[in-house]
DNA sequence: CTGAAAGCGCTAACAT
DNA sequence: ATGTTAGCGCTTTCAG
């Protein structure tokens, strides 16, 4: 294995000069550093991350906490894994993937063990038990979710509420007055992960500023129980004329069974879906939605930590606007009904 | 931050004694081991990982390469990453996301510094670019896939040929006479990616031997190309009475369309996939399928890599045999045609 | 069964 | 602009 002291030995410097021409954090002679860097290549030389993080205490690593839960949808979470992953690097750090079968202590190991310079949380509820940890072991963090007491946290999530109010406000635009909201599995609910009661609270809110009456099922999201839920929402309230859609799982069937039953999209019934901008996009039609920003909340959530790494003292909230694409499954009420 | 020669001055041992009470390499007697123990815990004690990487020259940590591409079903991928992650826990390691963003040489640097130990590859291609790459590193590792090469590497995947085959005896077996596959999208095939061609080649074979006639169409996935793919099967093959798709995107497409151009499953159609269980199971009618078994292959990868960090030579290939499972979506060709 | 001590390879003062 | 050097916290011989 090639060591620094080998570099430095074979450009002819001493052993700091090679590691300030790796970091970069002293200024070097151009025929100095030429040399340096010769040398690196010439021997292959690749430092020791082991050293470097017990001499410096930065391991340069990002732990990623991921749920095990099966219930939220997958591809969103890759997407943000990866994008964490590829943020990471831009900022010359790598990421631990940590999952939460060691349960919440997970956090203290790696972040006690000086493993990791931070965390990231993802699928954050809204009492969250890792949040305490994260508290005792002080090191920087973020999390993707919003705690119900975000104080003294740096948190990251789409704006769930002004989703629901989007919503809400682009039917009422287009003259729907009944409106069905079609949700997350019941266990999404009853865990309190926040985002999706934000979501109906805004959609509510605004709902009830435009006049518009609401429904809301919780749906598993198979075929079964979206049949369920769409039969209830039609027996219960024959004039629903829009869906708002809060269940990536539930899409597919939902656009199925509406064709089986002989309702047009968007002329017999709208449907807005709050999905990741794929799932609108391959459904047929293709959907109005409020994509979900995976990629941002991604980016965003790294960047937050770097700042904090650096001493920085970013704000506790932030809240990413939602935008809506009207694609083709949402359109005006027809007239005659 | 407490550290070991802490630990030791308060447990009133050496260090040497502490660090082997927290490895086990060398017996240590009972009063003394409950003493420390009694210290690292009072202490709230947490050995550096850093300190230790460099000491033992082993980090602890597996890095996992994942692919980028989309064109891959992100749901088992995540499960595979998963499945390493928690594995690799049992075996006291933690696991590096590294994407292939940086490409290839990602491996020299997470190997190379000694950032980890082992490096598991997702998605390998018959002629994957990393490959030379772990070779001149020299650090354990294992594929996931099959590159066209595999001398003194360590593979495992699932054996497509024999599932290729597999389908080809079911459908035989209830007595259909000609079949079509649905298959990856085109850029799979062209990537030589060799799970797709070799299923293909395997149940080509079986149905020669088995006198049935077999079409091939690639399909995107989408709906769209979904339903082309659907026309032109049925209009070059009129004949045609089971499918086989090995594409989880086509799947809820494929059925729909089924469904609306009054194809019953399985009575007009039978249909065979080869795709996650969890596709398999929330499709409808459920669907007779060979399951892609995402876990085994995380479990098994990270088990070889741990035999050869121990120093073991395993089997250079592993071939996972496919399990086809009869569900609602395959029965036997009714008499009358 | 336990202790003493020599590094592991690098960073970051402290010098000059 | 560069060199010298004292650790960082742990593992692991070598002694006893």
């Amino acid at each position: 294995m090639v060591t620094l002291a080998e570099v430095a030995r074979h450009a002819g410097v001493s052993a700091s000069t090679v590691s300030y021409v790796l970091s970069g954090k002293r200024s070097i002679s151009d025929k100095t550093r030429k040399r340096v860097r010769r040398s690196i290549r010439e021997l292959g030389y690749h430092p020791n991350a082991g050293a470097r993080a017990l001499a410096s205490s930065r391991s340069s690593i990002i732990a990623l906490m991921v749920p095990l839960r099966s219930d939220m949808y997958v591809p969103v979470m890759m997407e943000i894994a990866i994008t964490v992953s590829t943020t990471a690097r831009e900022f010359g750090h790598d990421v631990l993937l940590l999952t939460d079968v060691e349960g919440p202590t997970a956090v203290r190991r790696v972040a006690g063990s000086g493993l990791a310079d931070a965390v990231i949380l993802m699928d954050v509820e809204l009492d969250d038990e890792r949040i305490p940890l994260l508290k005792e072991v002080g090191r920087p963090a973020a999390l993707i979710g919003l705690p119900a007491d975000a104080s003294g946290l740096t948190c990251i999530d789409l704006d769930f509420t002004a989703t629901g109010a989007l919503c809400a406000d682009h039917l009422a635009d287009l003259g729907h007055r009944e409106i069905a909201v079609v949700g997350e599995a019941a266990s999404v609910y009853q865990r309190h992960t926040g985002f999706a009661e934000r979501t109906l609270e805004g959609l509510r809110r605004r709902s009830d500023e435009r006049g518009i009456k609401v429904i809301h099922r919780p749906c598993e999201g198979t075929y079964e129980s979206t049949a369920g839920t769409l039969t209830r929402i039609f027996g219960e309230r024959p004039g629903t004329t829009a869906l708002v859609v809060q269940n990536e799982a539930a899409v597919g069937p939902l656009l199925s069974l509406l064709w089986q039953t002989g309702r047009a999209v968007p002329e017999d019934v709208s449907v807005v879906a709050i999905c990741p901008e794929q799932v609108a996009l391959q459904s047929s039609p293709q959907l109005t939605s409020v994509s979900i920003p995976a990629q941002e909340m991604g980016k965003r959530a790294v960047e937050l930590v770097m700042a904090k790494i650096d001493g920085e003292t970013p704000q506790e909230l932030t809240l990413l606007e939602p935008h809506l694409t009207q694609r083709a499954s949402s359109g005006p009420v027809l007239g005659t009904r």
